[in-house]
DNA sequence: ATGATACTCGAACGCCTGTTCTGTGTCAAG
DNA sequence: CTTGACACAGAACAGGCGTTCGAGTATCAT
C-alpha cells in the first residue's frame, strides 16, 4: 500500500506532478494549483503535493515562489513555456555598408526576433546578441540568402572557425566569413567552398564586428 | 484632474497596466495580482484595475482567467513568454534517401524543435509542421548548409514558388527546390541561381513530401 | 438643466490557496 | 524491540485575491 522510494531522486511520483504540471500548462496557460495537482495524481493531501514540490524544487526540476498561488515552473527541458531570447533586430547588413552594433547604432530596435533558448547554441545567452537582416545578393557565398535573419554575438575578437561578421574598410566591404588566423594576415574563407577566400595582409584593417550565431531563413513564396 | 478618454480604444493609463504586466512577467515568471497593478499604476481601488482589465480584455490585448490568481497574460507581441511551436525532429533528409514524413515514419520523434511563435510565417501554426536535419552537401544549391535544421510541413501539393522537399523515384533523389508546374512538366528551381533547374516531365514521379518553412542553421566552429 | 457615459473610490464578501501541525503506518538500522 | 527517517492523511489557519456593490465626480451632448 505504501510506495517506498529507497533511492534518493526521483520516482514514479514525482513523474507523474511534472507530467501533470506541463499538460496542465499547456491547457491552462497557467500553473495548476496544489490541490490540483492532488486531486490529478492521486494524492489526498495537499501537504503531501507540498512534500513533493520541495523534493522536486531541491532536485532543481522546479522552481517555486512561495505564498504565491500556482507560484511554480518547470525548469529547462521540462519546461512548456520555453524559455524565449527576444534579440533586437537592429537593422540591415548588406555588402558596402559598415555593420553598426547595438552600442555604435543610432537606431533603436524597432522589431525584435525572438530565439527559443533552446535552440541556442553553446550557451551563447542572451547577452550581446542582435539580430540584422541580409539585405542583397552579396551574402551568398555564405550561404545565406537575401531576406535572411543573422543572429550575432557582439564580439572584437574571434577563434579560428568561427563565422564573424566584418568591416573591410579599405575595400568598403562588409562580409561574413569563416575567421582564420594566419601567419602573415587573415583568411576569409566561405562557407560555399565554390568560392575563394580573402586573404587580408596584417596590416589591411579588419573590424571585427560580431560572431554569427544563427541563421534564420523564413521561406516564403517568391518569384 | 480627470483624464478623460473620449474615443474608445487604448488610453494612457490601458498602456501603463499592458507595460506593467510585461515587465513583472519577466522579472518574476508569473503575471502580477490586481493590487500589484494598482500600486505601480497609482490605482488605489481593485475595482478600478478590473475595470480597465475588462477593457483590455475586449479589445483582445489580454486574456484572463477570471476566478484564478494573477490569471491573465497578454496576448500577441505584448506576450513576454512568446507562444512556442514544438516542431518534432523526424530525422534526416539527404540527398539518396527519401523523405519520411511523421505519419509514415517508424520513428518517434526523439528530439524536437522549439521554434518562437512570432518567427513562424504566414500563420503556419503548429499543425502538420515536423523538422529534418540536412545530412550532407547536397542541398547547397537551395542554399542550406550540411546540418541546418528545416522545417517543413506536410502537404502533397504546392503552389508556384514555393519551396518544397520532394522525393524523385526515378531518379532516386530528394531534393528541396522552388516549385513550378509548367505545361509539359514541373520545373526546381534552386535556390542558388548559378545551379540549373530540374525539369520533371509529366510522366514522371514526383512526390512532394513537404512545404518548407523554415531554416535554421546553428553556426559550431568549424574546420 | 439633465441625463448618459466614463471614470474613480472604498469596503466588504468569500472563495482559493499555500502553510503548518498533529498523527499514522512502513521499513531499515542498531 | 526501539528508533528514526520516510511517505502520507487530514484538518485548520490565515492571508491573498478576484468580485461585487454602493456611491461620488467629471465631461459632454441634448
Amino acid at each position: 500500500m505504501m510506495m517506498v522510494r529507497k533511492s534518493k531522486g526521483i520516482g514514479d511520483r514525482h513523474r507523474k506532478i511534472l507530467d501533470f504540471i506541463a499538460s496542465y500548462q499547456r491547457e491552462h496557460k497557467h500553473p495548476p494549483s496544489i490541490r490540483e495537482i492532488g486531486e490529478n495524481c492521486d494524492i489526498s493531501s495537499t501537504s503531501v503535493v507540498n512534500y513533493y514540490l520541495d523534493q522536486l524544487e531541491k532536485e532543481g526540476l522546479l522552481e517555486r515562489d512561495r505564498k504565491i498561488s500556482r507560484g511554480m515552473r518547470l525548469t529547462g527541458d521540462n519546461n512548456p513555456l520555453g524559455d524565449m531570447l527576444r534579440v533586437p533586430l537592429m537593422g540591415v547588413i548588406q555588402a558596402g555598408e559598415p555593420i553598426l552594433v547595438p552600442s555604435e547604432s543610432p537606431f533603436t530596435p524597432e522589431d525584435s526576433v525572438e530565439i527559443a533558448m533552446s535552440l541556442m547554441p553553446a550557451r551563447e545567452k542572451g547577452k550581446d546578441l542582435f539580430a540584422l537582416q541580409v539585405q542583397g545578393d552579396s551574402m551568398i557565398d555564405a550561404m545565406i540568402n537575401d531576406g535572411d535573419i543573422v543572429i550575432l554575438k557582439s564580439v572584437q575578437d574571434a577563434r579560428n572557425g568561427e563565422m564573424v561578421a566584418v568591416w573591410l574598410p579599405e575595400r568598403s566591404e562588409t562580409t561574413l566569413k569563416y575567421y582564420y588566423k594566419e601567419k602573415d594576415g587573415y583568411r576569409l574563407q566561405p562557407a560555399n567552398p565554390a568560392f575563394k577566400p580573402i586573404l587580408v595582409k596584417k596590416n589591411e584593417a579588419l573590424d571585427i564586428k560580431g560572431k554569427v550565431v544563427m541563421v534564420i531563413r523564413r521561406m516564403e513564396r517568391q518569384n
